[in-house]
DNA sequence: CAGAATCCTTTACGATACTG
DNA sequence: CAGTATCGTAAAGGATTCTG
């Protein structure tokens, strides 16, 4: 989403549905990885190695493409530093200004992640029983 | 995501890596229509058809599973008052409560949505010239 | 080491038609 | 009014193999 060249243009305090640029960061963040790539990187640059080990889980590929999403967006540069085979990945300004934004998503997460837990453990309870 | 319940215990400050809880909350939003929804309901309960009108061109199928899928984490409530075929949707405490880190994300797309466009032109400009 | 290539499965989202 | 049912497309993500 996030395409409405005509939004309303006088923005009283924040009004995502009138005014679709504020829904940007969220498409920039709507998927598995970026959030956590972008966090990753935040006490300085890394290598695609490196990233793969602190993410977890992520395939090469899927590594890979995050890095580039990211990049095509600004929040990220990629760096071929010297000597062969090395590549690093680091913030730009506009990729760091975003950490403040995803650290109140993960702090709300460690305040209320066991009650969105329990609520999905009622539904579920409540759907089986 | 987010899964691993055998996550390190000691978390110093906030590290997204190590606790993979603080990753919940962006499997919550990542998708299309979870923050608007959200959003939209900041003011009260909204029905179906007025949330609908609200959040744009979302289809009635996509809405409801994104409804579904909020109510599922707890994060809405869904009620139906009475009259016939009248249903309201409401934020729970939870749902409530996320609405700060949805804010920040929307305030930082209003300020920096510009450098964003213009570094995607700048990458399609660079990968066509 | 940093990826590209390929294949597969799942999910999200969209469009249209129909219903209690 | 508030959905459900169905179909189709596209993107995301995962797994594996290969390469400069």
């Amino acid at each position: 989403m996030a395409r409405d060249p005509a939004a309303r243009p006088g923005p009283r305090q924040i009004d995502f549905l009138a005014d679709c640029r504020a829904r940007l960061g969220f498409d920039l963040l709507a998927n598995t990885w970026s959030s956590v790539t972008l966090w990753a990187l935040r006490d300085g640059p890394l290598r695609h190695g490196q990233l793969k080990e602190s993410l977890g889980g992520i395939r090469t590929k899927v590594l890979t493409e995050t890095l580039r999403r990211l990049e095509f967006n600004g929040l990220l540069r990629r760096e071929e530093r010297a000597g062969p085979t090395r590549v690093d990945y680091e913030l730009t300004d506009l990729g760091r200004s975003l950490l403040g934004p995803i650290e109140a998503v993960g702090v709300w997460s460690q305040q209320y992640g066991d009650e969105v837990l329990a609520a999905q453990d009622r539904a579920e309870t409540r759907a089986a029983g």
